[in-house]
DNA sequence: CTGAAAGCGCTTACAG
DNA sequence: CTGAAAGCGCTTACAG
């Protein structure tokens, strides 16, 4: 059997609440100094670990972080949630991850709650879940643990929660990213600026490019939504997928539209995925059409033309979740928090010096291939 | 306050033994029916959860299994780790994961062991902890797991533990993928075979590959360890890296020993890079150079050239490991088992329809590129 | 600064 | 089939 405070006690000739607070971090300077060093000694000696389960029924809450994550096999995805588990370990926080995929076909928020319950976390921690999870269900799911005594930390959803949700909320500031990338295009010159987007990434793209077509007085659209060009089957790589669906919307935009002089795509890999589309009508980047991607993944500079795009602010958004979720268990009390970290533009050089003249080439016959 | 048995007791007139035999679910037929029925009735009705940690207490154990992965940001690692998660769901089992990394650090096993134990797993699957993981490391933890009374599972790790370790293991069979790699390359007329791996590779990849050498016969031998070319920084993802790496390895190879006619790469990635460093110095695939790879990656397919490569029975190795795991949980205690999943080998063009004389082409001095 | 005692919510022989 | 009671290992007012 492990050893227990009982055989510390006994050893050290003192009772089991000396020897509890002598091994809480928060409570050993209630011990004089010796009775403190001997009992460490002893403790130590045995080989002694707190039961993690007394304590959390004695305590009423156990010490580790749920943290859910929507484990795509999107890079992406992936990266964000790796970093967001680094951050909480870096706050002195225990995490451990449950993949929102387990959690998906409950359905209801209050199933959702029990099953997170299950594990009785100190608090949750929920980065940016699939986008089926509506954000009414994820107001729902605050509530409920929120009520049951959970603090709940809502990170890089694809929306702020409404402020009378009883959490903490930290996103990407998407719609003003998007709106950089397309005032970047607009400052080049271009007019016709097509957007390559899928329905999840309708809150951030299409929203800030229509906001900059406004503020320039620009009311012509180009909106080009690649769903259809992409299945989500979970067997299959998001990957693939999003190049695939770039490849053919491109495409179709531009023979639709032969007017487009600039791309502004939902991912980077839609952009490459354009690349070689345009490529397969006979037009260059960034010659013929600049193009502007978004994540800035890590071959984007290795690209044959580096890709201008927008970057995701991983570090800084996971430090400041783990600080709001530290700073909450460290017993702050100040008013839920909405907060947007901002995404930088990085210019390389796939939109080129600026839109010189109309195309010189003619959008051509798209070549057989796939 | 949550609901307790107690409460449940109450409303129903019996004692919270009966309650706490009604809601389980291997006791509850000592309960007479009419009153498991009135007593689900009101659990229900008010809400009832099992608080985990009381019952873990009084169990001895939580109803967790603790999934610890190595979650680097390459994409295979990350696949292997959502389907074994999935296949510990699909078993029937709670899984939560722990990222490798947050114990990497810790260095000892004993002290590994006691931050996995602060969670009170049920049991522990480990998925193929990082490289740098020794399997020694590995074995004295299931050792120190098992005195402590939990059970341990070891999924993918490139190499079995000795017998006596006390834990399941299961691996793909390495080795021979290998083996059957360099074979089909024998077949097909070719006897100097280059192989690009790296060091972390070496167990299977480089015994396999010796192993076809001699059994066909052949002494001479074509190694170029990539690792020269690697740096696995955490913070740079191993993608870019170990295409960079296939890239300048197979044009060092080549370059070095002009005679080789095909190439065993450690990895897809590593085979798109080496295809780039020969079309670099005016070689063809395969025509000029046959290509193997190892993983069969989604894109394979969709290369210029679909590459031939080793697929990871990620499906099988995973429903196997969560049935054994799911078998020791009900009390299985037959012999530790060690068990191999054979990897197929998947034949697409890289190796075209055989050798049919010697190189056309010399190899080229490279052009300046990256 | 320290100890005796009650309590956290559940399970499980034991006795009926 | 059911209940009274002890116990899992820890914490925390309360009293000294």
């Amino acid at each position: 059997m492990n050893v227990r405070l009982k055989d510390i006690a006994r050893q050290a000739g003192v009772s089991e609440a000396t020897v509890s607070r002598a091994l809480s971090p928060s409570r050993s300077s209630m011990v004089r100094a010796e009775t403190l060093a001997r009992i460490r000694r002893i403790a130590d000696a045995l080989g002694y670990h707190h039961n993690p389960h007394a304590q959390a029924l004695a305590i009423g809450r156990s010490a580790v972080v749920s943290l859910v994550v929507a484990y795509t096999e999107d890079y992406m995805m992936n990266v964000k949630a790796l970093r967001l588990h680094s951050a909480l370990l870096d706050a002195g926080l225990q995490a451990q991850i449950i993949p929102a995929q387990s959690l998906q076909d409950l359905g209801s928020a209050e199933k959702i709650a029990a099953s997170l319950l299950l594990s009785a976390p100190m608090a949750v921690a929920i980065r940016s879940l699939a986008t089926n999870w509506h954000l009414e269900l994820l107001e729902d799911l605050c509530g409920i643990l929120w009520d049951r005594g959970v603090y709940t930390l809502i990170a890089d959803h694809h929306q702020l929660p409404s402020d009378a949700v009883p959490a903490d909320a930290i996103s990407t500031d998407r719609v003003r990213a998007a709106e950089a990338a397309v005032s970047h295009l607009l400052k080049l010159g271009h007019r016709c600026i097509g957007l390559l987007a899928s329905a999840d990434q309708t809150f951030g793209r299409i929203v800030g490019y229509r906001r900059a077509l406004d503020e320039h007085g620009i009311s012509e659209r180009y909106e080009q939504p690649i769903d259809q060009y992409v299945e989500y089957a979970p067997e299959r790589p998001y990957l693939s997928q999003a190049v695939q669906a770039g490849y053919l919307a491109a495409q179709d935009l531009l023979r639709r539209c032969p007017e487009v002089t600039a791309l502004f795509c939902g991912s980077d890999l839609v952009a490459i995925g354009a690349m070689r589309g345009l490529a397969n009508v006979g037009l260059s980047v960034p010659a013929d059409v600049a193009i502007v991607g978004f994540n800035d993944e890590p071959w984007c500079s290795h690209l044959p033309v580096p890709l201008t795009t927008i970057g995701q602010p991983v570090e800084q958004l996971s430090a400041r979740a783990a600080e709001m979720l530290r700073a909450r268990l460290a017993g702050d009390d100040s008013p839920w928090r909405r907060e947007l970290v901002p995404m930088p533009l990085i210019v390389r050089e796939s939109c080129g010096q600026g839109l010189v003249g109309p195309r010189r080439w003619p959008v051509q016959e798209a070549v057989e291939s796939s």
